[in-house]
DNA sequence: CTACTATTCAAATAGTCACTTGAGTGATGT
DNA sequence: ACATCACTCAAGTGACTATTTGAATAGTAG
């Protein structure tokens, strides 16, 4: 070895670090997030050619992040481990706490208003032996359609138009979608309180829901 | 705003990762995490030009890892909180735990041997009480003179050659260094038990000490 | 005001990264 | 064996990053 060990090391950290450096890596370990997924279904979801996400996620895997296995044709990829989910979260939080620029998106994401709490899954879970909720599940409908939140009923964005009505006013609604980085359910929760509807976003999404050990159904 | 607010977000995510991304900015973090220093001393710490220092700070103030402030002449640098350290701690576990050139370095630091598991701060807190556990603190002199854990002796790894035989064979010893990335304790650790000694590495460094709100000391 | 110190900025360099294109590889079905 | 499918590899391009150099700026001391 010719250099330090200590700048082996270091080098090995920004690896990981550089790993989730690109909008497109941070995506990818989203989608990966939902449920273990081949190539081709990875860049669909994210827009990215076949090519491209590839090496993406040889990158994610070199890194530690996400592991792989063959299946038939396909390679499978999935989080390494809860860690890798632990670390997106960590980024989110810094990134919240510290640079205006991303309360200036999530207050764009409220139109302005000042967004509810969050419900703590805990919370949600009790709520839920209680009854006394009605949980959105944002995501698209193959999300869904892997594994969602027992009891959800999915819900996208585009359909919130036709079902707000519907809705008894005083009715509690959590909404929740991918996971760390997810958008879908603060807007849901803005156009439904609009609507004068006591919605709130959960905290995290589905992969924390799971990743706590909680009951996930699949379609 | 042209593109999405999702897009928006997961750039500003990918732009806290980045900014740990590279060994010279790591080496920066761990040292500010000592304690908060101007751009001079950070430089000649880590080695790097005064100019490249600054520009790596800056890299590091945009994605809100650290803040700064004027004193006098100087510009001093300091974590901008604690989720900082949290964050470079997790990607050290993510990359221990998944990257097998990080296991290679590290036993290499212990010279082959297996390294007993270390001290949890918990512990040594409560060792230090009862008064039966001498703590070697394995940093440059400088640093141990800002801030240093109670009754921990500075000593070098240059010193262990002088010092081991000094020391009471079946005495217990704890060595710390820097924090996350610390690297020194390990080569001390494994220098003191090939003598006999019983020796083991605190978890974490001096930082990790602070930020749970235990004492320290400065000379 | 002038000299001095600590830091930042600007421009130029070499190096690395992201993305595309087209060819190559491994597993499956005929 | 052959074709096909799912993915990976290799090479090329344009964009960004790290580092150095020298000039510019903010604050202090005389």
């Amino acid at each position: 070895m010719s250099i330090s060990p200590k700048a082996a090391l270091l080098e090995e950290y920004a690896l990981v670090a550089r790993a989730l450096s690109a909008p497109a890596r941070l995506m990818l370990l989203e989608q990966i997030a939902q449920g273990e997924r081949g190539v081709e279904a990875l860049a669909d979801k994210t827009g990215l050619t076949i090519a491209n996400a590839s090496q993406h996620l040889q990158a994610l895997r070199r890194a530690g992040l996400v592991a792989s296995r063959r299946d038939g044709k396909s390679v499978i990829y999935r989080l390494s481990d809860a860690r890798t989910l632990a670390l997106m979260d960590l980024i989110r939080v810094v990134a919240e706490r510290n640079l205006a620029q991303v309360e200036r998106i999530l207050r764009g994401l409220s139109d302005g208003a000042d967004a509810p709490e969050s419900v703590t899954r805990d919370e949600l879970a009790a709520r839920l032996v209680e009854g006394f909720v009605t949980i959105f599940d944002v995501r698209p409908p193959d999300e869904f359609a892997m594994s969602h939140i027992p009891g959800a009923r999915n819900v996208t964005l585009a359909d919130l138009d036709r079902i707000a009505p519907t809705l008894a006013p005083g009715s509690e609604i959590v909404a929740y979608c991918r996971g760390p980085y997810c958008v879908y359910a603060y807007q849901a929760v803005t156009a439904l309180r609009k609507r004068g509807l006591n919605a709130r976003r959960l905290e995290g999404g589905l992969p924390e829901w799971r990743e706590d050990g909680r009951q996930v159904t699949a379609l």
